[in-house]
DNA sequence: GTTTCCTTCATACTTTGGGGTGATTTTACC
DNA sequence: GGTAAAATCACCCCAAAGTATGAAGGAAAC
């Protein structure tokens, strides 16, 4: 990019600023004991303002704003109540088993495949098969999801 | 050290390239066609250049508080919980910071680290370390385990 | 007795998650 | 001006999660 190449020649372009800075001095030093006339001193005036301008104006533009973030959490709802009752209902309509069931409250409880796995005497393989039918049926792709869900309907506390 | 100086200064010093480039060209045009009669131009454009540096310089010095609010939508669900006030001073305690906190509230609306990073226009790496993290500070082990604790400690919804 | 569903398990494969390390750059603070 | 924390990203490696497919035994339903 344009940077990369103002980032590798920092110096040089520093000390020609600098030069360019001090030649203009002079050369405006020159013409301020030359120029009496008023009128040009304001036109001078003129276009330093309206540069000036342009300037800032540039500098706005073309500087990424610097943001302070500020997080507002508005409207932030899920369901974490102690009066829990379980949802039957919903359950049976999606199809959801009792041993499903069970894995479903272990995975909400943090636990891995392996756990739980572990917890209810069975093979990895056998919760990897209850987690994905899991995911079919309350229709997520990821166990985090299928937790919020099923929290949301009232499948698990 | 110098380069903080040029790092914190880019701007400045990419006109100050430009404006130095220009100086040269006007000289060398000056000298090709033996410009007395252009001197007023280059004199103009001298110190329409200047104060357009001037002014980028100063719309960079004093635009320092500039704050700028960022709005996170979320998602409202039906079953939801009113009665969730954010537990800043755990938050505190823990050491998670805002960014950290971002990342947390998506990994518990179920996003995979991949759909955090999209969201927040950040790389996987950088979600990566997030988590890592905010596991560390939480001391858990899987972002399933986070989210239950952070929801217990009134971190997030 | 056949069908259906649940539960169990396997193998193979791909994707995602997470640990560790180190680096750079901002930002903020003293 | 120096320091410290936060945010960003990269790379490697391994573990866990998830997908796809198939299969076998058991219980209940028809």
């Amino acid at each position: 990019m344009l940077t990369a190449f103002f980032s590798k020649n920092k110096l040089f372009i520093l000390y020609g600023g600098l030069l360019a800075l001090l030649l203009f001095l002079l050369k405006w030093l020159e013409y301020r004991f030359v120029v009496v006339n008023h009128a040009f001193e304001i036109y001078i005036g003129a276009i330093a303002i309206i540069f000036m301008a342009l300037g800032i104006w540039l500098a706005l533009k073309l500087t990424k704003p610097k943001v302070k973030t500020v997080i507002i959490e508005k409207e932030v709802f899920v369901n974490a109540n102690p009066d829990f009752v379980f949802n039957e209902n919903e359950c049976n309509k999606l199809g959801i088993s009792k041993r499903e069931l069970e894995v479903l409250q272990l995975m909400s409880d943090g636990l891995s495949n392996g756990e739980i796995a572990e917890k209810l005497f069975v093979s990895l393989n056998t919760i990897k098969s209850h987690s994905s039918n899991l995911f079919e049926k309350l229709d997520v792709k990821r166990r985090t999801q299928a937790v919020e869900k099923a929290k949301r309907l009232n499948i698990i506390s």
